[in-house]
DNA sequence: TCTTGACTTGAAGTCGACTTCAACCCGTAG
DNA sequence: CTACGGGTTGAAGTCGACTTCAAGTCAAGA
C-alpha cells in the first residue's frame, strides 16, 4: 500500500501517518521508487494507536508501550495505572470547576464579586461559603 | 501600586499582567514615569479572573464576561451554561477514556491487538465486547 | 557618579499533535 | 510531450496562555 491508501483505509491523513513515522510511533516502511510501501501490519499499529489516543494516552506514552522493555502486558499496565490516576484527578477538577460555575451570587457588578473573592480568601474559608462565583 | 506589588498580591507573575493587558482583560492604569500604576481595583479585577479560570473558562470566555453588552449577571449567565455543558460533555469523554482503559485482553502482542480491534471494528460492535485495550 | 533593582518594549520561544507550504520527483494516460 | 495525480522533503504555521529574552529607561541610595 501508499501511504494515501493506509490514509484512506485508517481514516487519518497522511501527513499524520509521516508524522508518527518521524516521532518513532511507526517503522520505517519499505520504499519503491522513493515512495513508501506498507504492508497490513501498519493497519493493525495504528488501530492500537487510536485506541490508546483514545484512552487518553499522549504519543509520548504511546512510544512507551510501543518501544519499551518488558512483555506488552507489563508496559500496558504500568502506563494504564498511571494515566487512570491522572484521569481521575482530571474528573475531580472538573467536578470542581462544575460546582464552582453553579454556585450564584447577587453581585451587582464584577468589582463587588472581587471583593467578596478576596474576603472569602483572606478569611481562609474553603468549604462551600456564599463566596462569589461571578 | 507597581506591576510587582500587583503580582506579588495576587500571585500572579508580572508578565502575566501585562498579557492580560495586552489582550484586553485589564484596562491601561495609570503610568508614573513610564511605569504602570495600579490602584486596588485591579486586585478584585484579577480575583475575578482567577475565579473564573477556575470554573475553566478560557481568557476569551473571560472577556466577553468583563467586555459583552448587558448585566454582568446575565453575561455570566449566558457564559455559565455553555461551559456546563462542555464540563458535562468532557466528563462523559474521561469516562469513556477510564472505561476503554480498564478493558484487558490476553493478546500476545500489540499486532494481535490490532488485529482484534480492526475486526470489532468491522463488525460494528459498539456495546462492550471482549475487544483489545492493549 | 555609579550601581542596583525594578520597570519598559517588541519579538521570539514553549508545549503537543499535527497541518500546511513550497518546491520538487515519478509513473502513467492521452 | 505533457499534463496529472500521486508521492517526497524540510521548514514553518497553528492554537492558548503565557514566559523568556535582549536592550533600554528610571529613580533612589552609597
Amino acid at each position: 500500500m501508499t501511504i494515501g491508501q493506509v490514509a484512506k483505509r485508517s481514516g487519518l491523513r497522511a501527513s499524520a501517518i509521516r508524522y508518527y513515522e518521524r516521532v518513532g510511533l511507526l517503522p520505517k516502511p519499505a520504499r519503491s521508487g522513493g515512495q513508501r510501501r506498507y504492508d497490513s501490519s501498519v493497519l493493525r499499529r495504528l488501530a492500537v494507536l487510536e485506541r490508546a489516543k483514545n484512552c487518553g494516552f499522549t504519543l509520548d506514552e504511546v512510544r512507551q508501550l510501543f518501544n519499551d522493555q518488558g512483555r506488552p502486558s507489563e508496559r500496558w499496565e504500568r502506563v494504564a495505572r498511571k494515566k487512570i490516576v491522572e484521569l481521575d484527578a482530571l474528573m475531580e477538577r472538573i467536578r470542581g470547576m462544575r460546582e464552582l460555575i453553579e454556585r450564584r451570587c447577587a453581585c451587582a457588578d464584577f468589582d463587588e464579586c472581587g471583593r467578596r473573592i478576596l474576603v472569602a480568601q483572606a478569611s481562609g474559608l474553603r468549604g462551600k461559603p456564599e463566596a462569589c462565583p461571578t
